[in-house]
DNA sequence: TTCCATGATTTGTA
DNA sequence: TACAAATCATGGAA
């Protein structure tokens, strides 16, 4: 196949037109110069292939070689048929799915301003167990993530660029040989399609490098999800103060969720993860609670009275008119928690104190109930002592 | 090593 | 979408 791309071919002797000489001496003639062709200098070579595009056999010999050139060009074709790679859509599949491939999706939170981060309040899951958008872990994996997209799409442009930039110079090439030796439009073809096909391995190696790069950050990130550490001693005291402060209620909006996040030094997600768990097991064993609900209450409201009226504890950001707990209560605040204590040692036979509310579940709080007022959480715990 | 506490995740529901 | 419930997985004490 290395023929094609030989150089021009040489020159014949036309010194002596020889118009008169038999047609096979002529024809061994101009083998026997082609031979010669490497033993001479090229601005030989060159004058000799200016009387060669003059010779008369010329163009009888370019249509011969055209004709050999055309079955060459379909036997190339024939063996050009290659089966679908299937590894290369594996990857562009995988790729497209780790949301490499296509464009970048800018966070819903804030524009994205942190370097991709754009880690929002929002409490969501991704399908493939991602976690929160709020976790560190899944904000620096998203950083990460981009940082590989933005490798992976700009070294596949310059892949593209030079594929395109090669394949341009060659067809060029083989259009200028053209002049001088049959070169087929299949042929060219033909050329294009080794350069492509040499630069897609070159692509599948670059999708193979990525993807094994967001496999590794993945399998990372999800080492670093199952690490579990337990919450430091203050925050989990401020979300027991708070907990226990709202037991009648203990569903606490974002705003407070918040709030307590930031006073824990943990995320909102995992204030919402702890009082779902808090309210969950509080619920199946009250009693195991007992003492720290005693604890937590007896502390809230020390808290409370050193204070004074009006004073505010973990609940002084809290705006829920349904979660008013004795922290945005003033003087009525001291009576509740007077009474949620007295509740502690008065559990009437059988029944718990300061059970869920009506003994099965806390009602669905996803928004706070109107009907509760400061005054009305008294009444509320009331209910709960009562029960 | 075992057991319990607890933070995180998953699944189903309203 | 927030929540309940079940479950998983790990930290830490005994």
């Amino acid at each position: 196949m290395a023929a094609p791309l030989r150089p021009a071919p040489p020159q014949l002797a036309p010194r002596r037109p020889a118009p008169a000489a038999p047609a096979g001496r002529d024809t061994s003639d101009v083998l026997q110069q082609i031979m010669a062709i490497t033993d001479q200098s090229l601005d030989e070579a060159q004058a000799r292939k200016h009387a060669l595009n003059c010779h008369r056999m010329k163009s009888a010999l370019f249509s011969v070689l055209c004709e050999i050139k055309g079955k060459t060009a379909i036997s190339i074709q024939d063996q050009e048929e290659d089966p679908p790679d299937t590894q290369l859509l594996r990857l562009d599949n995988m790729l497209l799915a780790e949301g490499v491939s296509r464009p970048e999706k800018r966070g819903r939170g804030g524009g994205g301003g942190g370097g991709g981060g754009g880690a929002s309040a929002g409490s969501t899951a991704t399908p493939g167990g991602c976690p929160n958008d709020n976790s560190i872990e899944h904000s620096d994996y998203r950083a990460k993530l981009s940082h590989i997209r933005q490798i992976y799409h700009s070294e596949l442009e310059k892949y593209e660029q030079a594929c395109r930039e090669f394949t341009t110079h060659v067809t060029n090439l083989l259009w200028e040989q053209s002049r001088v030796r049959p070169v087929s439009s299949r042929e060219m073809e033909h050329m294009v399609g080794i350069i492509h096909s040499k630069f897609s391995a070159i692509q599948k190696q670059l999708k193979q490098s990525t993807c094994e790069a967001v496999m590794t950050l993945r399998s990372r990130l999800l080492d670093a999800r199952r690490k579990r550490q337990n919450f430091s001693k203050q925050a989990t005291e401020v979300l027991n103060e708070y907990f226990y402060s709202h037991l009648s209620n203990p569903y606490p909006n974002e705003e407070t969720k918040e709030e307590l996040a930031r006073k824990g030094g943990i995320t909102v997600s995992q204030v919402s993860n702890w009082f779902g768990n808090k309210r969950i097991r509080y619920k199946k064993n009250t009693g195991k609670f007992q003492e720290e609900a005693t604890m937590y209450t007896g502390k809230t409201s020390t808290a409370t009275k050193a204070r004074g009226p009006g004073g505010q504890a973990s609940c002084q950001s809290t705006p829920s008119p349904g979660s008013c707990g004795p922290f945005s209560l003033t003087s009525g605040g001291d009576m509740v928690l007077t009474l949620r204590t007295l509740a502690f040692h008065q559990p009437p036979p059988g029944v718990v104190c300061l059970q869920p509310r009506a003994h099965n579940s806390w009602q669905r709080a996803t928004t706070p109930q109107p009907t509760l007022s400061p005054a009305g959480d008294s009444g509320s715990v009331t209910s709960d002592v009562s029960s």
